[in-house]
DNA sequence: TTACGCTGTCATGTA
DNA sequence: CGTACATGACAGCGT
């Protein structure tokens, strides 16, 4: 029964693609409405392997499949494109995919490779099929099944597998070239192997696609008719520049409260996302700052964009191939990354200057916010930041100011309260699995690292910590062999250096042997960072010694109670610090609880064994004892009947016969005189005896 | 690779 | 009610 399914979608889907090159337009959702299972399984949204790997590499990356944000945010965006669809212009698709399968085709298996994959894995399960390719376990993802009819290219682009039936949406097309561009950092970013994986993906893709083009053209044709449609890209591009445009604008008003949820999963690269994420994983911020977090993601889709999209407009414009302009976009969306990298610096370098932080300086984390939002943003923002991340702020700068060790930086973005270890697994989760899978995809390390955020924490001081790292560590990751965190630092030590924050910091142009750099030197980090360490420092002591406690831990946790309140009333201390101390003391006081509990338990056992040995002396003396005296009652039972014996020997009744021992028996009286008794009337006497005991009993 | 002990930490109960 | 203490349980680490 699923052959005969397989059998038929893969016929219709080859109709339809025969249809559509044919210029017919086909709408197969109302004909294929369980496509979408046969290929997929129930459901994408629940078939995590496939799905939830596709989509990895930009929305989908700490958004778990199972969320249940997932469903609201694809809700979000289906109603989005339904309401759009409504009056929008619509950019037909198939010139963006003629476009794409234009430059892709041109130097296709090779260096473009990522660039397909990016462009692919944006939307599921579209990087991998064609249309018409229904074999293997992702295929043409559960919203396609529209083909154009115009250029409907069978090219595995075929994206439109990707769209909404019936048009390519704007948003999709704006979220294929962000994809684009930063799935394309995010594979430069990695190994060669998942390069090399991602390059027979786009191979084989090819090869599907023109097997699948057999019933209308060769692959050599449809580029030729893709070439003819495409003789005006400058102005599909400019529509769907100020497209775009629209649809942020109505991406904001409509689905900000839906996609917030999905949204913190949208990173513009990997160093300055993880950084933001970083930053935005701190357990203070993790609520207070989501105002931020939104607002940002959109910022990061503005600022990633439009100097994408311009930088392609001009690459088309100029003839260049699409990989060319995503070469060219992406230092720009680096630099925008960077930018809004110093702005961060920037603010802790306010707070560095003493300055209380205002809104002026927070804005400068959104230079790319236009001034209403800027103007609602701030407020929020404001609104937002509790007393805690004005702490961690400032004790992050003054750190950074005064050349703290990356790791002593690091503390200061630890939980502050470590005591909930639940809510701490809470705010790691899906981001920082994201993550995770960059660094261990490109070191090879991996952690299993659930647990307490302390764990992580001493993990990642000992340089073990792969990459699943403990949201309260999160900063620690300068130290970590992640190359967008050594990126990250990278950009940190120039703002280190040069306060000005003007410049953009200028990072050369990604290539391999430049990622191979970066793993050696970031290799180099880790080791000194570990070597500079202090190994014999307790956790504790780190932590105290990091967040510049002015007392040892020892004071902490032996000095009196009243001592102790006052100490902590009378210094000005942030609550980080009050934290932090409270935990220290707890921490030692149970510590040393701890170890004298176990001694105590240990001296039980000690003891008892000694008590078991002398038991055990004292029963073998006793034994012997018993012995003896046992021995000795036999010896005195013996000489008393030699005795008897004797005496019954020489006893003679009145006829001078010899009495007989077994009917008479001797008797003591009270007074110490004996008497011959015959045993009848002894042992009558003797009962009455014992039973007056019993009655006196 | 597994078993085991040590240690730190947390949760919980008690004084 | 807050604190200190005790203790079982758990997990990580080293041997």
């Amino acid at each position: 029964m699923k052959d005969l399914k397989k059998y038929m979608t893969e016929g219709l889907l080859q109709f339809a693609i025969l249809l559509s090159l044919a210029g017919v337009r086909v709408d197969l959702d109302s004909y294929l409405p369980p496509i979408r299972e046969i290929i997929l399984g129930s459901s994408s949204a629940y078939s995590q392997i496939p799905f939830h790997s596709l989509r990895d590499t930009w929305e989908g990356s700490s958004l778990h499949p199972k969320s249940p944000d997932l469903d609201s945010f694809f809700t979000a965006r289906r109603l989005l494109e339904e309401v759009r669809a409504l009056g929008d212009t619509r950019v037909p698709r198939t010139e963006v995919s003629a476009w794409l399968v234009h430059t892709v085709s041109a130097d296709a298996a090779e260096t473009g490779s990522a660039l397909l994959s990016a462009g692919s894995n944006e939307e599921g399960s579209a990087s991998t099929d064609t249309p018409s390719n229904s074999e293997g376990p992702s295929q043409p993802p559960a919203r396609s099944s529209s083909l154009q009819p115009s250029h409907a290219t069978p090219s595995h682009i075929g994206t439109g597998a990707t769209s909404t039936p019936g048009d390519y949406t704007k948003e999709q097309q704006e979220d294929k070239l962000g994809y684009s561009d930063e799935s394309y950092n995010y594979n430069y970013l990695h190994s060669d192997n998942g390069k090399a994986k991602v390059d027979e993906e786009v191979a084989q893709d090819s090869e599907e696609v023109d097997h699948s083009n057999t019933g209308a053209s060769d692959s050599n044709n449809i580029r030729a008719e893709i070439d003819q449609n495409t003789t005006e890209p400058t102005l599909f591009f400019e529509e769907f520049i100020q497209l775009l445009a629209q649809t942020e604008n109505a991406l904001e008003d409509t689905s900000d409260n839906s996609l917030q949820s999905a949204e913190p999963s949208t990173r513009p690269g990997n160093s300055v996302g993880e950084l933001w994420q970083d930053f935005l994983s701190l357990p203070d911020l993790n609520i207070t700052l989501e105002d931020i977090q939104s607002i940002s993601n959109t910022n990061n889709a503005i600022s990633t964009s439009v100097p994408f999209n311009e930088s392609v407009n001009e690459a088309v414009g100029q003839d260049m191939s699409l990989q060319e302009a995503m070469f060219a976009s992406s230092p720009a969306a680096r630099s925008s990354e960077d930018h809004r990298q110093e702005n961060l610096l920037q603010l802790n370098s306010s707070a560095i200057s003493g300055d209380p932080l205002s809104a002026t300086n927070l804005s400068n984390l959104f230079p790319n916010t236009d001034n209403n939002s800027r103007n609602s943003t701030n407020q929020d923002l404001l609104s937002g930041l509790d007393e805690n991340v004005f702490d961690e702020i400032n004790l992050m700068s003054l750190a950074l100011e005064e050349g703290f060790d990356p790791l002593e930086v690091s503390q200061l973005f630890e939980e502050p309260d470590s005591d909930s270890g639940l809510s701490l697994n809470s705010s790691r989760s899906p981001t920082s699995a994201s993550i995770s899978d960059s660094s261990s995809i490109t070191f090879g390390e991996e952690e299993g690292a659930a647990g307490y955020s302390s764990d992580s924490e001493s993990t990642s001081y000992d340089g073990l910590e792969g990459a699943v790292g403990g949201s309260g560590s999160e900063i620690n990751k300068f130290c970590q062999m992640d190359d967008a965190n050594y990126y990250t630092e990278m950009s940190l030590h120039n703002v280190h250096h040069n306060h000005t924050y003007n410049q953009l910091p200028n990072h050369s142009e990604p290539s391999p042997e430049h990622h191979y750099s970066w793993s050696v030197k970031s290799s180099k980090v880790r080791s000194s960072c570990v070597n500079t360490m202090d190994k014999n420092l307790s956790r504790d002591e780190r932590r105290a010694k990091s967040l510049r406690i002015p007392f040892s831990v020892d004071e902490i946790v032996s000095m009196p109670v009243e001592m102790f309140n006052s100490m902590l009333s009378k210094h000005y201390l942030t609550e980080s610090q009050v934290s932090v101390i409270r935990d220290i003391r707890r921490r030692g006081k149970n510590k040393v609880a701890a170890q004298n509990c176990r001694k105590r338990k240990l001296d039980v056992i000690l003891n008892l064994e000694d008590d078991v040995n002398q038991l055990k002396v004292q029963k073998e003396k006793l034994l012997k004892e018993q012995a003896h005296c046992s021995k000795s009652v036999n010896h005195m039972k013996q000489k008393l009947n030699d005795l008897y014996r004797d005496v019954f020997s020489r006893l003679r009744d009145e006829q001078g016969r010899p009495v007989n021992p077994s009917q008479y028996a001797l008797h003591c009286n009270s007074d110490g005189s004996i008497m011959v008794v015959p045993r009848r009337l002894f042992k009558s006497e003797q009962k009455k005896d014992t039973q007056k005991e019993k009655k006196q009993k």
